[in-house]
DNA sequence: CAACAAAAAATTGAATACAGAATTTGGTAT
DNA sequence: ATACCAAATTCTGTATTCAATTTTTTGTTG
């Protein structure tokens, strides 16, 4: 796919269970910690070079919020999701995000929008811009780190704040699933959003759920047809 | 996949942590702790008599889960949800409720329950005989958490386990938001929970959903009552 | 008398130390 | 040779210690 950074030994910010938190989360997205394998909290600690404590206190919060899971009675590994339940996961992303878009077109139809939320339109403006190709390796991980953020900004037009904090923990698991799907399939997604964000302006509720919908459902086939083409469960996600 | 929500609770029972999660929270749910108040990990520490390291990691996945919330550069309070943001919470768990409802139903309609859906249907029915009253204090404590028992098994029966784990977070809020609420509403809620579950049972999707949308909706006015009855903003919940 | 500064006390986050449990390894017996 | 048991090592969870930051209190000065 990518070269991305490896893990490496952190600088003393403030928070350091976030920060290891953050950098577990990135290396299981660049498959430096993949499933199956037993998450060491010694290893991880002279890793990242800092002492256990804040290790055990990062991989319990992962644990909380299913990202990592008993592997034995003592140790945590990262979760092996295969694509029954990947396809759960997009089941729940689709109704949250329809709710999402739904809620962001009524505001609009009601004129309910604040400055902030103008300050949201413009973000989504420039990222529609923004977008070029996928060609280069680069330019595909940037485009899906936009793609996530482009849901980000409707799930916060919609007001209720909590759809995406609610949504966090999952979001590293379609980030993954995002990463696996075919470049080819990334202009039509700016395209799909195109519509998405026109039907949100328009305050059209019922046209912007429907577009989320199939712009997720779509998403899901994708997904899956590229799964079945990997034809053995060798390539765990 | 790997273990469940539930599941990791029953492996990793004997958790210091999780019990003292467990017990700030039932302390905020008695009023014992409440907002504004300081959180202070040496008291909580000799109170629970253990050391302040359960208690700092149990104060940080709450402080995840939005229970808790920095009061000042250094400490935790217990945060304080304002009715507007409470029908934000109960709105993600409407759409969600609804989906699961939907879901199970469907299950039921096309046959698909398995021997574990039959225990679960079985847990449920043992819920509905077992409600008697909520007179006493103790009484209406336990009819709130067969209350929550009562959804958690339906989301269970929804086949995708994904529902109840990204709404665990969420939880504690409208534990919180039942434990508030009169306890003369309590038999109304068992009725309607009969309903939901015939429904379920006949396979009818679009009733189910819609009974579990009425549910919520109820309780949610009900709430609203409850909120602008206390007059002024002293309460906090 | 009030305000500001400095010092001390308190409290949190991080590292280290310790104890208990589990898994692995090595040895013996069948 | 294989299976089972025991011992040792590893690893997690909890406690304790340490350092640093923040807040409060006290003293001095305007």
């Amino acid at each position: 796919m990518c070269e991305l950074p490896e893990m490496q030994k952190l600088e003393r910010g403030n928070d350091l269970v976030e920060i290891v938190k953050d950098a577990i989360f990135e290396a299981i997205l660049t498959g430096e910690l993949v499933p199956g394998e037993k998450l060491s909290q010694d290893s991880l600690a002279e890793k990242l070079g800092v002492s256990r404590q804040p290790i055990g206190q990062a991989l319990r919060i992962l644990l909380e919020h299913g990202i990592v899971c008993p592997l034995d009675k003592k140790s945590l590994t990262v979760v092996a999701v295969e694509p029954e339940n990947l396809m759960k996961l997009i089941d729940i992303r689709c109704e949250l995000d329809c709710f999402a878009a739904g809620l962001a077109a009524m505001r609009a139809q009601a004129g309910a929008f604040d400055n902030s939320d103008f300050v949201t339109l413009a973000a989504l403006e420039r990222l529609q811009d923004k977008y070029s190709c996928a060609e280069t390796p680069i330019a595909f991980h940037n485009s899906v780190l936009d793609d996530i953020e482009f849901h980000r900004l409707i799930r916060k037009l919609s007001g209720n704040e909590y759809i995406q904090s609610i949504m966090a923990p999952h979001l590293l698991h379609h980030h993954r699933m995002m990463y696996i799907m075919s470049s080819n399939r990334r202009p039509l997604i700016w395209a799909e959003h195109d519509r998405i964000l026109d039907a949100i302006k328009q305050g059209s509720v019922e046209d912007a759920k429907l577009l989320v919908r199939q712009h997720i459902r779509d998403a899901a086939q994708a997904l899956q047809i590229e799964i079945s083409s990997w034809s053995d469960a060798s390539v765990s996600l």
